[in-house]
DNA sequence: TTCTCGATTGTCT
DNA sequence: GACAATCGAGAAA
């Protein structure tokens, strides 16, 4: 088991990227707590050409700046005023490509996750869905803009290989008012995984 | 300063 | 299947 290197998150091609973080593991250490699981849903986010990411057009606030960084942060912020969600902030710095972590399987730290979740026994909803798998992960935006190879949220490679007929490619979720970008097949998961998402609607 | 609305989810009908 | 919850970023003034 080994974290990502600093060189994984550097690639351009943010969408190649979405699908070599399937089958990674996602941990945290937030008060304490081990928690981790198998990223089994991705979602790209296309830097200033894309009208669903926060940096269309090359927009640059307080809140995106850190996805202008080099690749290798976390990016956390919070939808709806209730759901935190998880991107992994890639490419060089200057380019502002994110993948949003939408499905995980839990491996580590199942007990705290439904503490965290308020349920009582394991069900696929526990981590299927960004702000869900946030929450059982103790995710929110003290975790915002950490170094992911750190030691508070950190992802590593256990050499788990997909086919690519397990892959499925389709149009990302929430995002309707991307218009054309709305279309993209950018949501990466794994086919038949209880712990992909549902979209909604 | 004010106003609008969202990369969602859980609950109720 | 419909809808409320809930708050801060971003834009306009």
């Amino acid at each position: 088991m080994a974290k990502l290197p600093f060189s994984f998150y550097q690639h351009e091609d943010v969408n190649a990227l979405a699908v070599g973080l399937l089958g990674k593991q996602l941990f945290t250490l937030v008060d304490g707590e081990l928690t981790a699981g198998t990223i089994v849903e991705t979602e790209a986010y296309k830097g200033v050409i894309d009208k669903a990411s926060h940096a269309y057009g090359g927009r640059f606030t307080p809140r995106t700046k850190v996805m202008y960084s080099s690749g290798g942060l976390s990016y956390v912020y919070l939808c709806y005023g209730i759901h935190h969600l998880f991107n992994v902030v890639t490419a060089p710095q200057g380019t502002p490509h994110a993948v949003l972590i939408r499905g995980l399987e839990p491996l580590i730290g199942i007990d705290v996750m439904l503490r965290r979740r308020n349920m009582e026994v394991v069900r696929p909803n526990l981590t299927a869905g960004p702000g869900a798998l946030a929450k059982a992960m103790g995710i929110d935006k003290l975790l915002n803009e950490k170094d992911l190879l750190g030691d508070e949220i950190w992802i590593e490679d256990t050499g788990l290989k997909f086919n690519e007929e397990t892959i499925a490619a389709v149009p990302r979720v929430g995002v309707d008012y991307a218009e054309e970008h709305a279309l993209l097949p950018w949501r990466y998961y794994i086919k038949g995984n209880p712990y992909v998402s549902k979209p909604n609607r």
